[in-house]
DNA sequence: AGACATCTTCTACACATGTAGTAGGAGGTG
DNA sequence: CACCTCCTACTACATGTGTAGAAGATGTCT
């Protein structure tokens, strides 16, 4: 299915709240999101534009519309992490892990906490 | 060193040519990356808008003009990871290092090797 | 039904980016 | 000097995004 899908932060903001939610209309995701300050009819561009791309569908429930996501966050993680990684690192990924290491001051002991954290999301992650 | 750098895929690609020369002209620009295939006014046209960014600074010679970046890579790097993991992680460098370990099916003997890279790079990396 | 509250859809505009043509200037060549 | 070449600067246009007002549709209340 869909190949790479690339989200700008606030489209991913607003993605994010569908996840949580399965399915909301633009008015539930707009409340969700306090902080972003954005009219109702900015979060329905976004979300009308973001269903023209097929990164979500919607039905017509009465006046309103519920929008549900059609590509998973980890599906969308993975793309972008991945498409990161191919500009950055020439998609090594390994060059990453060593950029986050150096960069974050993540001490060698906290390794272990990292393999509690993968075991944690193979479970919750994706079933791919 | 201003604030967060974010480039585009295309406007990192060019940037990494004057980070490895350091200095070049639009032309060398574009023949060093003949996969690019741009013409070479848009090369010109995309060094002119970094430039007007603060993102490289040019100086003329003769009728060339040599653009030399004003922000290091590891700059570049750290911002756009920083920026990613902002919005993917919530800003938790540690949930990326574990998607990442997740998703390259790294083994945990392979962190050996990352803890190389690491010492490899604290000394390329960056000297700001 | 009429008035009102709400949603969505349409339209709009600013800005960034991708891409490149055209014009203009500066230097070399006969 | 006239001319050709080459490089930059300006202009241009399409697309994506951020943002939102205005208009249209539809449900609700009295």
């Amino acid at each position: 299915m869909g190949g790479e899908v690339k989200l700008s932060e606030q489209q991913y903001q607003l993605m994010q709240v569908l996840w949580h939610r399965g399915e909301a209309s633009a008015k539930t995701v707009m409340q969700a999101l306090p902080e972003a300050k954005l009219a109702h009819t900015t979060v329905a561009t976004i979300l009308s534009r973001l269903e023209k791309r097929g990164v979500l569908s919607s039905r017509s429930e009465g006046r309103e519309k519920l929008f549900s996501p059609l590509v998973s966050e980890s599906d969308v993680k993975r793309s972008m992490v991945s498409s990161l990684v191919g500009t950055l690192f020439k998609g090594d990924n390994k060059a990453l892990l060593a950029h986050l290491v150096k960069e974050s001051d993540i001490q060698e002991s906290e390794l272990d906490d990292i393999r509690c954290m993968i075991e944690a999301s193979e479970q919750d992650g994706d079933a791919s």
